[in-house]
DNA sequence: CTACTATATTACCTAAAAAGCATATAAGGG
DNA sequence: CCCTTATATGCTTTTTAGGTAATATAGTAG
């Protein structure tokens, strides 16, 4: 019952919510992250732990950036139900399609420099 | 996005888990779950008006009796998807095997004696 | 009406989660 | 080595959630 919990808990709150579905469109960086929700960069650090223990995002270290990517939850099947159903899933929500909207406008190299 | 996240939030609690998977099998009063899960009345009535204003159960009085059962999410597609799924999850989950287990054996008439 | 009983609500306390700020870590370039 | 930068971690404050006890409400019986 622990690792279900740990995922509704980590769904239960709006910039994680947000998180996973900007990240449906493309593995992100922290810096990108936090700008999108205009958070600062160790809350969407926290967020990021969060959904990552849940099973829910993976990333990969590319030099000073961290990229982080959706998991598919190959080990989870409540992972890989919710994610599935989370690629429909308030895709007409206005605040999530202003965000996915901001998405290509993300300049890694520009937002960086805090 | 609001509604999602009631129902995730509504889910993250180890009681309100084990109130649904026990609704599976009974529709079942205030004092019967009370009962089943060791846990205060009060904090059994909280519970499931977190659960109800989630959409994830509905009541009928009968009496001085309030009979909680579960609904199907016919009016939200988050509900309709996690109840579903929730039929088969969890069933291997010793704690839940337990309180399942005592279902047969409440007797509502002996247990409302407060 | 009164008395009784199942449930709901309220007020309060504690514990857990979220956010902010400062600082540490890790990776790269000089 | 030092300096810079992206991210992580710690610590503190604020907010939210869970629990309990007392009380209120609603339904039933007399």
């Amino acid at each position: 019952m622990k690792s279900f919990i740990k995922v509704m808990k980590a769904l239960s709150d709006q910039n994680r919510v947000k998180i996973v579905k900007m990240l449906q469109h493309k593995t992100m960086c922290v810096c990108e992250l936090r700008a999108a929700l205009e958070i600062s960069q160790p809350n969407a650090s926290k967020h990021l732990k969060i959904l990552e223990e849940a099973g829910l995002v993976g990333y990969h270290k590319d030099g000073l950036w961290v990229n982080y990517y959706l998991k598919d939850g190959v080990n989870s099947p409540y992972v890989a139900s919710i994610m599935g159903n989370l690629k429909h899933w308030l895709e007409d929500d206005p605040e999530i399609a202003k965000l996915v909207g901001k998405i290509p406008f993300l300049n890694r190299e520009e937002l960086c420099r805090q």
